[in-house]
DNA sequence: TCAATAGTGTCTCTTAGACAATATTGA
DNA sequence: TCAATATTGTCTAAGAGACACTATTGA
C-alpha cells in the first residue's frame, strides 16, 4: 500500500517508503474493515497524524519490480501546520516539496507517474470546485481559499470569477460578524453551507 | 477480479461470477505481465472474446463477505454484435439488460455499487466526448455515433450541437466517397482522424 | 489622504442547447 | 412531388476569463 499525500500550500509531502514482501497482506487481509481503513491506518503510521482527505486513486501491479506486489493507491491532503507529524515506521525520508519539484523529480519505479496522477486528480477536483472541505479549516477567508487553489494548480485564478462560481454553487456561507483583520480591511469568514451554525 | 462490460444499444452484458477463495492470487500473482493484461484474460475466460475497451475503475475490500478478498474492477465495452461470446469459465449466468436496467436491478453484495459506477464513468467519458474508439468500429455515420452516446447516456442529444462538438475537437475525419445508404439520402461515413487514409 | 487589501461590476468570448431550415435520396 | 433522412444555420443563454472599479481599514 503506497500513500501519496498532496497538501496545501503548492507543496507536497512526498512519503518514500520501505517495502517489503507481503506488504499488502500486511496491509489488508483480516487486519482492517475495509481498503480505506487500511489506508488511513497506514498513513497515520508513516506520518504520525491522520490524513483528514484521503481517495483512492488506483490500483497497480509492478511485476518488474516485485511480481506479488499490488499496490492499492491513495492519495490525501494534510494541512501544512499540522502539529505532531514526523517520519513514522517504515519511512526513509518525509520532506516538503512545491507541486512542481514533486512532479517533475525523478523517483524510484514508478512513483513518478503515481504522483503526477495524483496531481492530476487533485487538480480535477480543484477546478470542478470539488473543494477538500475535510483538510480545510472550520472557517477561512476567500483569499485564503483562492490561494490554497492556486498552489495546487499552479496557476493564477481571476478572484472575481472565483468568487462567482463559489456562489453560483452555493457552497459557501459566511460566518456573520466573523472576519480575519491583518493592518488592513478585514475579510469576512467563511464556513462550508450547511455546516452548524449556518442560517 | 471482477469485471462489468457496458455496452452499446443502451445495455449492459452482466457477467455474473463465481468466486472462489484466492482469486485474486490465481487472476494476477506470478501468472501476468500487469493488472491490464490480468483483467483482459480474465475477461477473455469468461465471455470468450478480449474486450476492445477496458478500464479500471476502483479496488474494493470486501471484508464482510470474504475478508480475503481484495477486488480490483474493471469496467470494459464490447460490441453487442461481437461473434463467437458465450458465459465461459466461472460464469453462472450471461445477459443483456438495458443500462436502466442493469443500474437499478438488485445484485448480490456490492455488485450494484460497482455496475452504478462504472455507468457513471461511461457517462462521464461520453459528456467529455472522450470515445471508446477501440469498442466502435473501423467507420460509422454521424447519426450511429450520436445512437451510441444516447444509448449510454440515457438521454437524447441535440443532433447539432452534437456534431459541432466532434468538429471542435477535429476527433473525426469523413471517409471520402463514402456513404451508408438507406432508402433516403446516405450519410457520410467518419473514421478517427488521423487513423490510416486520413488526408 | 494614502497604501494596501477586500470585494464588486461590466464587458466579452466560448460553449453548447433549442430549433428551424436546407439538402439529398428513392419511390 | 413526396416522405424520410442527413446536414447546416441561427438564435440565445450559461459559464467564466479579463480587467477596471469601488469599499474599508489603519497609519
Amino acid at each position: 500500500m503506497t500513500v501519496f499525500r498532496v497538501v496545501a500550500r503548492n507543496e507536497i509531502l512526498q512519503v518514500v517508503q520501505l517495502q517489503g514482501p507481503r506488504l499488502q497482506r500486511e496491509v489488508f487481509v483480516g487486519l482492517d474493515a475495509s481498503l480505506e481503513t487500511a489506508a488511513q491506518r497506514v498513513a497515520t503510521e508513516r506520518v504520525g497524524v491522520p490524513l483528514p482527505f484521503l481517495r483512492q486513486l488506483c490500483a497497480v501491479g509492478r511485476p518488474q519490480r516485485a511480481p506479488w506486489a499490488l499496490s492499492v493507491v491513495y492519495r490525501g491532503l494534510l494541512p501544512a501546520d499540522a502539529p505532531d507529524f514526523a517520519a513514522g515506521k517504515r519511512i526513509e525520508s518525509l520532506a516538503w516539496r512545491t507541486v512542481d519539484e514533486a512532479v517533475s523529480s525523478p523517483l524510484a519505479f514508478d512513483h513518478a507517474t503515481l504522483v503526477g496522477a495524483a496531481v492530476l486528480a487533485m487538480r480535477g477536483d480543484i477546478d470542478r470546485l470539488e473543494l477538500p472541505f475535510d483538510c480545510l479549516p472550520g472557517s477561512f477567508t476567500l483569499v485564503e481559499l483562492q490561494t490554497f487553489c492556486q498552489h495546487v494548480l499552479g496557476h493564477p485564478l481571476d478572484k472575481s470569477s472565483f468568487r462567482r462560481r463559489l456562489a453560483d454553487r452555493a457552497l459557501l456561507a459566511p460566518v456573520e460578524g466573523e472576519f480575519r483583520g491583518g493592518a488592513f480591511r478585514p475579510a469576512q469568514l467563511y464556513r462550508l453551507a450547511g455546516a452548524k451554525g449556518a442560517a
